[in-house]
RNA sequence: GGUCCUGUGGAGUAGUGGUUUAUCUCGUCUCCCUGUCACGGAGAAGAUCGCGAGUUCGAAUCUCGUCAGGACCGCCA
């Protein structure tokens, strides 16, 4: 179909020129024998206005029609400053309807009122929303740019298989059955790492794919149970070569999507830092309010609460905020009692405000004169401010406070638009202890490596082995997360046996790459770089399904084809698989 | 697995002191309108209040269950 530009690309130069649009019908104004319609395609909306000659031919048109329309681009007497081509309307001279509609179950436009499970009802109408449609082509220029900036520092894209053998150790696998062996399964991968590796031992040196991965765990707002990584793997590197490549991607990326332009390099700061000061292995640091940590003041502290506490190793932390006490009510502050409590499984929090240089609040009557003192001078507290207290576990009270911490801000507006605060969490722990399965499991993955001092503590101090992982963090969100492999096979053994698989369990799980091992493998380790939440901070949304094309509920149910669903017996026979009684539908 | 919130014409909502013709806005339909851009004006249609049970003389409203959506904890190597 004949068509010259883009309605959104026309402007006040274009006047006096021919053109030929298409488009769907965004909004038509009728005044009778004068008709406006808003003609909007993939590149922005433009009026068209049809007089009295053309009136007649669009009188039965309806929004979402398609319309193909000749004319002419006039300069308008009165410009729409809310267009960007409002400065220019197309006087209509030939009208096609290309296409009917019917009415829209949802409004089709950007200022929608339209609930979302609606609207993810009928996802192919709320994609023609423009702001969604801006949302898919950023996301599709991050990875166009990503793309450029690999190739051209020599990494090789390479897909890798998406029917893969299942390796139980990390998330819930989504499993496939397998039609000609009956009773085996793929699973779908959590992410290429196993394949990733086998291609640096392959010798390819630096590779990267644009890669799905998936997961069979519950949701959140930033987790769907598909997603994509921009993963990139490379041999002879260590963290200072793998953390410039991505910066430097970063700053490729911010350019090209947004204009923006980062800093040379990103800060650091290694894990137990981060959890010291801001209770969390992926802070926002687009503010400050880091946890304070009391527990000296209360050394010799009579407070019952406080002195159990501190007598059973815990810790009395606290948040300060300035010139905001009068903003928290009673009622209010209850609120935030229930979201650590319910939340983080903290027993309480205790608040004090400064009212005319003195402390009052839940705390002032059981805490000392000279405690209360103590608390003003270490926290240096102004009149209005107001100081949140959790007493205690450590785990507890950073969690809580953590979580606390970016509630409060954004509440009290304290976190900029706009800016972007990247930071890499580093020295990550190698092990953490799952009650659940009773044993110590890679916090990580099994593969990565562990900083060369802590090699002695691997079996006798496993708690405090740190590893070579590393998260990148923006605004709050991990963006990445990544690791400097094992290349040592002897190392590999090792730390199976500290997690509890013995050789034997291994070999059955991971044999393949075990045996790969042996045949000369490189130094390597890399990132998996999470697009959905970098094309998130991108576009300015909290939500994950707003940067996903066909996302699913918070339930991994897909609302508009209802997948998954319920398939034939008959199918199910071809790969061996008979329903629990309980499970028919 | 758990906690909290939500569900009312096509869309978004008001109404929870138990008795209403179930509110308003947008959209839809008919008619009028040459400068609108959230066009305007006149009129009309459209809802067994997510579903099921219970309490009651009487339930959108209260109780329980269930389904669906959202946020969070667990989980996510």
């Amino acid at each position: 179909m004949e068509r010259t530009c883009g309605n959104g690309t026309l402007r006040k130069s274009d006047a006096g020129k021919k053109v030929t649009l298409i488009g769907w019908v965004a909004k038509r104004r009728n005044l009778g024998s004068l008709v406006f319609i808003d003609l909007r395609d993939r590149s922005g909306i433009v009026q068209v206005t049809f007089d009295e000659t053309m009136a007649e031919k669009v009188k039965d048109v309806r929004n979402e029609y398609i319309l193909q329309v000749k004319g002419t681009v006039t300069e308008r007497g009165q410009a729409n400053p809310k267009l960007e081509t409002g400065e220019i309307e197309v006087l209509a001279e030939e009208v096609t309807i290309v296409n009917r509609a019917e009415t829209a179950p949802i409004d089709i436009s950007d200022d929608t009122a339209t609930n979302e499970d609606t609207r993810l009802k009928y996802r192919y109408l709320d994609l023609r929303r423009p702001s969604l449609q801006k949302i898919m082509m950023l996301r599709h220029r991050v990875c166009m740019t990503a793309r450029r900036v690999l190739d051209e520092k020599g990494f090789v894209e390479i897909e890798t298989p998406i029917l893969a053998r299942s390796t139980p150790e990390g998330a819930r696998d989504y499993l496939v059955p397998s039609r000609i062996y009956n009773g085996r399964f793929w699973a779908l991968p959590q992410s290429p790492q196993i394949y990733k590796q086998l291609l640096m031992i392959a010798g390819m040196e630096k590779y990267f794919q644009i890669a799905r991965c998936f997961r069979d765990e519950d949701l959140r707002a930033d987790r769907q149970p598909e997603f994509t990584q921009i993963d990139i793997e490379m041999s002879f590197g260590d963290e200072d070569t793998i953390f410039g490549v991505v910066e430097d991607l970063m700053k490729a990326i911010f350019k090209d999507t947004i204009g923006y332009d980062l800093e040379d390099r990103f800060v650091r700061i290694p894990y137990a830092e981060c959890i010291r000061r801001f209770g969390s292995d992926k802070p926002d640091l687009r503010f400050g309010n880091e946890i304070q940590d009391l527990t000296p003041l209360f050394e010799n502290t009579e407070f019952q609460v406080f002195r159990s506490v501190i007598d059973n190793g815990g810790l009395i932390s606290a948040l300060h905020f300035e010139n905001c006490a009068d903003k928290y009510s009673r009622k209010t502050i209850d609120k935030l009692q229930d979201f650590v409590k319910h939340g983080f499984k903290a027993k309480a929090l205790a608040w004090l405000k400064m009212e005319n240089g003195a402390l009052a609040g839940s705390v002032a009557k059981p805490l000392s004169e000279t405690e209360k003192q103590a608390v003003i001078e270490k926290l240096n507290m102004k009149d209005n401010d107001i100081v949140f207290i959790i007493a205690d576990s450590m785990k507890v009270a950073n969690a809580a406070l953590g979580a606390l911490r970016v509630r409060l801000a954004k509440e009290l507006g304290l976190v900029e638009e706009g800016v972007y605060k990247f930071l890499w969490v580093t020295d990550f722990p190698m092990f953490e202890y799952s009650e659940e399965e009773d044993r110590w499991v890679a916090a990580h993955h099994p593969f990565t490596a562990i900083k060369e001092e802590d090699l002695d503590k691997l079996f006798s101090d496993p708690e405090h082995v740190s590893s070579r992982a590393y998260d990148l963090v923006l605004n709050g969100y991990e963006l990445l997360s990544g690791s400097i492999r094992i290349h040592d096979q002897d190392l590999q053994e090792k730390v199976f046996e500290a997690i509890g698989l013995t050789m034997e369990k291994a070999k059955e799980r991971f044999g393949f790459f075990l045996d790969a091992f042996r045949y000369g493998t490189p130094p390597h380790g890399g990132v998996g770089i999470g697009l959905e939440r970098l094309v998130m901070v991108l576009a300015g949304t909290d939500n994950i399904r707003d940067v996903v094309a066909f996302p699913t509920t918070n339930s991994s149910l897909d609302l508009m084809s209802e997948a998954p669903n319920v398939v034939d017996q008959a199918q199910l026979d071809i790969l061996g698989i008979k329903l629990a009684e309980d499970n028919k539908e």
